[in-house]
DNA sequence: AACACCCCCTGTCGGC
DNA sequence: TGCCGACAGGGGGTGT
């Protein structure tokens, strides 16, 4: 499912609920997902107002009244919905099929509200920590694309020596948090890079981006940017907070089109599909080299 | 250090 | 209609 502008999609979407809100009560129905929840994890977070709904690359971070911060990864097919509270005598059951966690929120207004997630899949994961540089999976991070640090020279650096594929390294959140499948073959379109060039290729040897690379640098934020106006996209079962389908799979010029025609203005190459690290990418073999 | 694999798990879809 | 394999937005872990 979620990659940035998906979960900034359903970061949004609670921001308004979620802020200020206390927690009244954890239901968990089972031990763990991709990991086991972190320890004491109902205990740690009731009775805590979420102060603030944040993210980082593909992470969801709820800061919480006592200082900690609730990390939460989506994995493939996680979600969290927004409901009203189901009325008295039908609860304890998770409303729907995999809904793995419930929380009751109390709005500042004293308005009810339960917060869900929901994970077919169950490759998301949960966190717990007081002190961000303590986390498991915020460490290596890369900078965010939509965030100063990230340009030009930064993606040089982390291609010079690389001699894999350059959509590998686009996927990689070490060098830029929160790229994921579908935005890697969108945004190499957009810079007409084929994903299976060198990354090592697309710098100097005096280490500087090549022009190739400065049309990438700027191409990745240009499409995270429209799928977030867009409110993501939806392959099969993303949905914002509100339940809401995402829309920029409509405007995708290359994922999932393969033998389709180029959308590129007068290229007459058709779409392939081709399988690097076990995934899926999309190129046009004629405008992109 | 970088890279190639394998794994986790469920649902869906196309082919036979 | 049913079965079976391939595939799907994720990332961690291991071995070379």
């Amino acid at each position: 499912m979620p990659e940035l502008p998906e979960v900034e999609t359903v970061r949004r979407g609670l921001t308004p609920s979620l802020t200020g809100a206390e927690i009244v009560a954890v239901r968990l129905f089972r031990p763990d997902l991709r990991f086991a929840f972190p320890p004491r994890f109902a205990a740690r977070l009731t009775g805590r107002r979420i102060v603030d709904v944040g993210r980082r690359g593909k992470f969801l971070l709820f800061a919480l009244s006592d200082g900690v911060t609730w990390l939460a990864h989506l994995g493939m097919t996680g979600g969290f919905l927004l409901a009203a509270p189901p009325p008295p005598g039908r609860r304890g059951a998770p409303a729907a099929a995999h809904t793995h966690l419930e929380l009751d929120l109390e709005r500042p207004g004293g308005e009810p509200l339960v917060v869900s997630y929901t994970d077919a899949r169950r490759f998301g994961f949960m966190e717990l920590f007081a002190d961000p540089a303590r986390s498991r999976f915020l460490g290596a991070l890369g900078p965010e694309p939509l965030g100063e640090r990230f340009d030009a020279h930064w993606l040089a650096r982390a291609a010079a020596h690389r001699r894999g594929p350059i959509k590998s390294l686009l996927m990689d959140q070490r060098v830029v948090a929160g790229l994921g499948n579908i935005y890697a073959s969108e945004a190499l379109f957009r810079a007409r890079v084929a994903p299976r060039r060198r990354a090592d290729a697309l710098v100097t040897v005096s280490g500087a981006p090549r022009a190739a690379l400065e049309r990438l640098a700027a191409a990745i934020p240009e499409v995270l940017e429209e799928a977030i106006a867009a409110g993501g996209s939806t392959l099969r079962d993303f949905r914002a907070s509100s339940g809401e389908l995402g829309r920029f799979q409509h405007r995708f010029a290359v994922y999932g089109r393969a033998g389709e025609p180029c959308l590129r203005q007068a290229c007459t190459g058709t779409v392939r599909r081709l399988v690097q690290a076990g995934r899926a990418s999309f190129y046009c073999p004629v405008c992109q080299r």
